[in-house]
DNA sequence: TAGGCGTGGGG
DNA sequence: TCCCCAAGCCT
């Protein structure tokens, strides 16, 4: 076992990527690589960080920023809880905690956004604290190479891997221990043809020695896609359209939309030219065009879209809860990448 | 606790 | 085209 260990950080010396975080110990750049990293590749989510610390070099940046604006910078990264969490525990930590990030395991875990992992990666590469931090590449690992078939998404299962982990860490450095799992799991032992004739536990690999590399690790869940049907109208008077801010509990919370209409079902096209169009007072507006069909997908949801677009005067009469912009400021508002798709289509991005 | 919550890349 | 996945967390 200590062998395994040792072989995975020689190998972890070698070839670890100079990656932007890895060059600081402070709580506040490695917390936000983190979460920006939570169900996210690293070539989606790097340039996001360094724009990020960028805009906002310290958590007080962070703490006086507007919520509208930290969900813009977030924009195309999805799960936009996160950006809203982190800008929540930023403004707990600035205006309760004397701007000072909590440097102990369990009060990391108080804080809005920040579960097991992200608690461990951050007492482990921050303050130099032996907490396992357990993600999808350690359960792969692990579950290989000991030959673990108990699914990683039961509630066992995340306590034995858990345990073996904590089991591993002992005596190590915290930090560099976690990084080298990680990045072993990343780069060489992938979750598809990992290339094992390059591995150098591979000799004394469960997974390895019994064929087995593609069952493990093994997953019970499987969440189930429902579809949404989304008509989005594009309201233009030739220099304003219409958006709205998402409010609800559901997919993309807080960020900005085009009007919406959502049906349970597939409307044709005849029929959407005669509903009536929602937020439009009057019949003074011309419907010009039917997009052709979009479909947007999500982890959970398939979105089948259209946009409608329709050519209104000035003295249009929308109801109120719309907002009025100009087309040259729609860029400053944070949206789905499906909307932003549609202001591609249309030039208004 | 099981399901909700995005997006883009790769096989 | 489809399916799986990628440094999880919240409720």
């Amino acid at each position: 076992m200590d062998s395994f260990i040792s072989s995975l950080h020689q190998w972890y010396r070698i070839n670890k990527r100079d990656l932007p975080w890895r060059n600081t110990q402070d709580p506040y750049q490695i917390w936000i690589s983190e979460i920006i990293l939570q169900q996210t590749r690293i070539a989606q989510g790097t340039n996001y960080y360094l724009r990020f610390i960028h805009t906002f070099p310290t958590i007080v940046h962070l703490a006086e920023a507007n919520e509208d604006e930290v969900l813009k910078l977030w924009q195309g990264l999805g799960y936009y809880s996160r950006a809203r969490n982190l800008h929540s525990t930023a403004k707990t930590i600035v205006h309760s905690h004397g701007a000072k990030f909590p440097t102990n395991y369990t009060d990391l875990l108080k804080l809005k956004g920040i579960g097991p992992y992200t608690a461990a990666a951050i007492a482990s590469m921050a303050f130099d604290l032996p907490y396992p931090a357990v993600d999808g590449n350690i359960y792969r690992v692990l579950s290989r190479y000991f030959g673990i078939a108990t699914p990683i998404d039961s509630s066992g299962g995340k306590k034995q891997f858990q345990q073996l982990a904590e089991e591993l860490i002992i005596n190590k450095p915290p930090g560099m221990h976690n990084q080298a799992l990680m990045e072993f799991g990343a780069l060489q032992c992938v979750p598809k043809s990992p290339d094992c004739s390059l591995c150098p536990v591979a000799d004394t690999c469960f997974a390895k020695l019994n064929q087995l590399i593609e069952q493990l690790p093994v997953k019970s869940k499987k969440t189930k896609q429902s579809k949404r049907y989304f008509y989005y109208y594009l309201i233009d008077d030739g220099t304003h359209i219409y958006i709205n801010k998402r409010t609800s509990n559901d997919i993309w919370k807080n960020l900005h939309e085009l009007p919406l209409l959502e049906s349970p079902h597939e409307i044709s096209d005849e029929e959407i030219i005669q509903k009536k169009v929602p937020y439009i007072n009057g019949t003074n507006f011309n419907i010009k065009l039917v997009s052709s069909p979009k479909k947007h997908i999500l982890s959970h949801q398939v979105i089948h879209s259209k946009l409608i677009y329709i050519e209104v005067n000035t003295d249009v009469d929308i109801s109120k809860p719309l907002i009025r912009v100009n087309k040259k400021d729609i860029s400053k508002f944070a949206v789905p990448r499906l909307v932003e798709q549609f202001f591609e289509t249309f030039n208004l991005v």
